[in-house]
DNA sequence: GATTGTAAT
């Protein structure tokens, strides 16, 4: 009679984790009050698998087009069009303002009888797949009047008439084209969403529009949609009015939590098996948690607490957990509709806020944080910590209740900590480092120390970003005036320094090798990392391991991956992340082909991966750490006190010298992405460190 | 000595 032999004990092998309160049965509940609130308005219009899914009913298109909110304005919404140069168009989610107004326009003759209607989207799947939708209402074939050109795919023809991209896709077409000649009319979707991207091409699209009409061009039309909260400032920024569409979605009730929570994930564990307890079958439920580690340990808490409920009388409850760096198999686990009778609970991050879209979804319980990532300009640093959400985000989230039948959200916290959160996330462009953004820029034309951004990021990540050009060799001057070096970074799709890295890289006979670690650092991870299998995955990465740090293990784990070809096994048996590698072989061929034109000499270093850290020191030589006495690294730069991360493969070694890829500040600050470096390296370069003997 | 929110060119 062991102890596992006892129906209570088994909870205890949860041990460390904050939920082992929720398996002794403490009698817990969360107490909600049902808010007054109205639903706000928000923006969601992403396609995904559960839409398409219900497209396949042989229902009439043209019928369904003719259902949608937006069609009924139609008359109206053309004639503001008509009227007005630039118009801000709020759009609730459902009204079909994305599929409906491109086609609107150009079949009343709004957008001429030549030139593109070109709409942006900040993501590559939304811009895609509403373009399929759109060709099969017009009955084309994707990419002859109705097409999409996103990274790697450019699906149109000289008959494209309405064009869906990414916004970058326009930042860099504009990038040799800067007043956009190519378009009658731009729409700029989902600005609300506040990309980096987009925030550029608010200003880009605007100026592009006065550079026309200043040189007595044919007009470019400006239409710009986003979600309520933000109107007055888009109306503003343009000075257009605005004009509102009703959208179709479902009413969702919100509850707040009548006592401030201390342990926000436990109480969303309590609260959901509160409405597990309470709710009918088939009603799915969604809890936004911050991380991959909180969702695991939630998930595996919640399966126990579900086994345990198992044959007394509930509706069987799966337990899934939902984050983007989840294998693409595993994450279509959660998109499964639930079986009748069962009910799907879903521990997700916020991908589920806007970048995907889960059927069933009746019941949203919203912890009120995320994770979020600030860069720190001055000290070059990365912040990553769980934060509060803004109401925006709080609102998005309640909208994942109401998509297909009415909700309910259960907010974790209390209406007057809701009242206390503010109204807007700060967007992108004033939290991330501004190089890329820069070089950009000045490729259009633009000088980014006096550009009129809709919000202007921080004096001193501008005057960081044109620093770091000058140093690179892409800008001199002042005002910043681009050099035939930096008309040729500009070119490559990557941040400025890995740009570098590719162009030195000749110098030290390794091109090949640097576009292959180049490629792999600009995607995510390649390295798959499930937490209960964390020492099976450590000895299956070690094959790959190098002493000479990460950089050379990418190497490693690329040229054993190319040299493989049952790719999908061999990466799950060598616990590799396969989309990603593919991903990383795709940006690799594009930069390949950019190398060529550049006439960059094809060259290798074989075995000799010195060379290859000498050239990543070529644009990286601002990331640099040193050992100290008392075996603690500090960087070269800021004197900034960090240590290595643990997934490092140099994690355990203490090289003197180090050059880093990232400096992120989670728990402490942790350097990711590390080669060895031999300080005879940098004498040779005429840089100098301070060296404390 | 101990771990990485989400997009995108």
């Amino acid at each position: 009679m062991g102890v596992h032999d006892n129906a209570d004990s088994k909870y205890i092998v949860i041990g460390n984790s904050s939920f082992s309160k929720l398996a002794s049965k403490r009698p817990t509940t969360v107490v909600f009050n049902e808010s007054s609130s109205k639903i706000q308005k928000y923006e969601d219009n992403q396609q995904n698998i559960q839409a398409e899914n219900v497209d396949k009913g042989n229902i009439n298109l043209q019928q369904q087009r003719k259902s949608l909110p937006v069609y009924k304005l139609r008359k109206r919404l053309l004639e503001e069009i008509r009227r007005n140069s630039t118009l801000i168009i709020i759009g609730e989610t459902g009204s079909g303002k994305t599929t409906q107004i491109p086609q609107f326009l150009l079949s009343s003759g709004i957008a001429g009888s030549s030139g593109c209607i070109g709409v942006t989207q900040p993501r590559r799947v939304a811009a895609v797949s509403v373009a399929r939708r759109v060709a099969s209402e017009q009955g084309v074939e994707t990419g002859k009047l109705v097409g999409y050109c996103v990274r790697f795919e450019d699906v149109t023809s000289s008959q494209t008439r309405i064009k869906y991209l990414t916004d970058g896709m326009m930042v860099r077409e504009a990038m040799t084209d800067e007043i956009l000649s190519d378009y009658s009319v731009v729409i700029l979707d989902e600005a609300h969403e506040r990309s980096v991207q987009t925030d550029v091409l608010l200003g880009v699209a605007r100026r592009a529009q006065n550079l026309r009409k200043l040189k007595n061009l044919p007009p470019l039309k400006l239409l710009v949609m986003s979600a309520t909260m933000d109107v007055d400032k888009f109306s503003k920024y343009f000075q257009a009015p605005a004009l509102y569409l009703e959208g179709r979605q479902h009413p969702v009730k919100i509850y707040h939590a009548v006592k401030s929570q201390e342990d926000y994930a436990f109480s969303a564990l309590v609260t959901a098996f509160q409405i597990h307890r309470d709710s009918p079958a088939n009603e799915d439920i969604l809890v936004f948690l911050t991380g991959q580690e909180e969702i695991e340990a939630a998930v595996v808490s919640a399966r126990q607490v579900a086994k345990q409920l198992d044959g007394q009388g509930y509706p069987p409850l799966k337990v899934f957990p939902l984050y983007s760096a989840l294998p693409t198999h595993q994450q279509l686990e959660a998109f499964k509709p639930s079986a009748p009778g069962m009910r799907k609970l879903i521990l997700s991050t916020n991908v589920a806020e806007t970048s995907v879209t889960i059927g069933g979804i009746r019941h949203v319980i919203d912890t009120g944080v995320v994770k979020a990532r600030t860069h720190h300009p001055t000290t070059g640093l990365d912040v990553l910590r769980v934060e509060k959400v803004s109401k925006a985000q709080a609102w998005q989230r309640t909208g994942r209740a109401g998509r297909e039948a009415a909700g309910k959200c259960y907010r974790t916290y209390t209406k007057e900590e809701f009242e206390r959160m503010k109204e807007m996330p700060v967007p992108e462009i004033q939290r991330c480092s501004l190089a890329g953004v820069a070089l950009q820029l000045l490729a259009i034309g633009v000088d980014i120390t006096t550009f009129d951004f809709m919000d202007k990021p921080p004096k001193e990540a501008v005057d960081v970003a044109v620093t770091c050009l000058e140093k690179l060799g892409a800008v001199k001057g002042s005002p910043p005036q681009l050099t035939t070096l930096g008309r040729t970074m500009s070119l490559f799709p990557l941040d400025p320094r890995f740009t570098k890295v590719i162009l030195a890289s000749t110098e030290h006979q390794c091109l090949e090798e640097a576009l292959t670690v180049v490629a792999l650092l600009s995607g995510e991870s390649v390295f798959t990392d499930p937490p209960a299998k964390r020492q099976q995955a450590y000895v299956a990465r070690s094959r790959f391991a190098s002493p000479e740090g990460d950089h050379v293990m990418l190497l490693n784990v690329f040229r054993a991956y190319s040299n493989t070809k049952q790719k999908k096994a061999w990466c799950h048996e060598n616990f590799l992340h396969h989309r990603n590698l593919e991903y990383a072989a795709s940006v690799r061929q594009q930069l390949a082909m950019l190398a060529e034109r550049a006439n960059l000499e094809k060259a290798s270093c074989g075995t000799n991966t010195e060379q290859l850290r000498k050239a990543l020191l070529e644009g990286l030589y601002d990331n640099l750490a040193e050992l100290q006495r008392d075996q603690t690294y500090i960087t070269v730069s800021s004197k900034q006190p960090v240590a290595i991360h643990p997934s490092s493969t140099l994690h355990g070694s203490k090289p003197s010298l180090i050059l880093f890829t990232e400096i992120v500040a989670t728990g402490r600050c942790y350097l990711r992405g590390l080669s060895v470096i031999d300080s005879s390296w940098l004498a040779e370069k005429g840089f100098n460190i301070g060296k404390h003997d």
